[in-house]
DNA sequence: CCTACCGATCGGTAGG
DNA sequence: CCTACCGATCGGTAGG
């Protein structure tokens, strides 16, 4: 007869619990979609367990069933979040005019403030992408529309003779989506050095780095 | 008694493991080792499973205990591999005489050459240190000799007016070592792009992007 | 009937 | 290295 017993538990007295009544369907959403994100950067999708995220909502583990159908709903829906914010941003840079430089800088800018601001959901995209179904892989993967981007700006870079001529645009804008993509396996969000720094750094380099002498020109002077 | 059942299953005639039967031991050993690198890089530490280890080796679970204790020993083995390997490496290449630039291109051109050709360990190394207790990590972690190095380096360079002054020495190699190190996320065994080429593009941007008028004079010219 | 859960337990599989 | 298992915990689901 567990039940007795049980009975007694579920009435437990002044546990932190009472707090978090009631909250309506789409908040508690949010905030079990809030705890899916931290729990999965903190351990990885496979080690994360349902537990601990209901732990941090304070809710039971048997609850978040009546917002999911499976654990890799949860990943699912971060993932595409993410992949949404990511197409989104890259729509609202390519309107802008000035030179190429202008527009490189502008691009990867505001990538990399992304990436520092939302750091555990851009790690979770980057690292559990695999995790997911090889379809939805493939809808969620927002590499091409990124590097079609950079691929077109880099080769009318070089049409005007300001990106050097020998280097392979293809490879040349993976590489540069590969570092800016990096960030998240070193940057943390308090660091000694501020985001703006990491973004004038890394642009500076990236820009002298594929400029030709004439492109330089377009650049800050070094000093 | 499930047991009858179970021993008929184990006396199954004609399985493709008669070959496997009695390697020496350091051999097995190895083999174990190559099969936990494929099975983590393909899957991740969490979702690989000792049973898909043992499956490829062509041995039963059980018996991968013979070599270890718990699955993390397979992932410390592992990772040690490629510390030590990443530590000699970087040795040999401290010796190397010529300018603060051609120190810079040896060593990222033989880091960037071991990462390709040992995309497995290296993976393995880059995505799952974290699942290693932090003692263990910390003794692993090479990112410090690494960085200091290049630390090293970048102030040498500026002192002799070829790397711009403006550009945080820390920073830059933070910077340069997740360049380097974000190429597993992309870089696949068989791509279109020659290892040479990928080095050739990524040093010369790298060190066109840090370089000093005067310091630009030291490398090949653009086009 | 619905919303928003809880208490308890399922089948299956992990490391050991 | 194999046979024969265990302790525990996983994701997921039942009725109320």
């Amino acid at each position: 007869m567990p039940k007795t017993t049980k009975k007694m538990e579920s009435g437990r007295p002044s546990d932190g619990r009472s707090v978090n009544d009631r909250k309506p369907k789409e908040k508690r959403w949010q905030e079990i979609l809030k705890a899916a994100a931290e729990v999965f950067y903190e351990k990885g999708y496979d080690a994360a367990t349902l537990q601990e995220i209901a732990d941090r909502v304070g809710i039971l583990k048997g609850s978040i069933y009546y917002y999911i159908k499976t654990k890799s709903d949860l990943l699912d829906h971060l993932l595409t979040e993410v992949h949404n914010e990511g197409v989104a941003m890259i729509r609202k840079r390519s309107e802008l005019t000035g030179t190429v430089f202008d527009k490189l800088d502008a691009m990867f800018r505001s990538h990399i403030e992304y990436m520092c601001r939302n750091q555990a959901k851009t790690t979770v995209y980057l690292h559990e992408l695999k995790a997911l179904d090889p379809k939805r892989r493939e809808s969620l993967f927002r590499g091409h529309e990124f590097r079609d981007e950079f691929l077109a700006l880099i080769k009318k870079g070089q049409a005007e003779g300001l990106i050097l001529e020998r280097l392979d645009p293809k490879l040349t804008a993976q590489t540069m989506m590969g570092w800016t993509n990096s960030l998240y396996q070193w940057y943390r969000p308090q660091p000694r050095k501020p985001v703006d720094q990491i973004a004038d750094h890394f642009i500076t380099i990236m820009l002298r780095g594929i400029a030709t002498e004439k492109g330089l020109a377009l650049l800050p002077t070094d000093r």
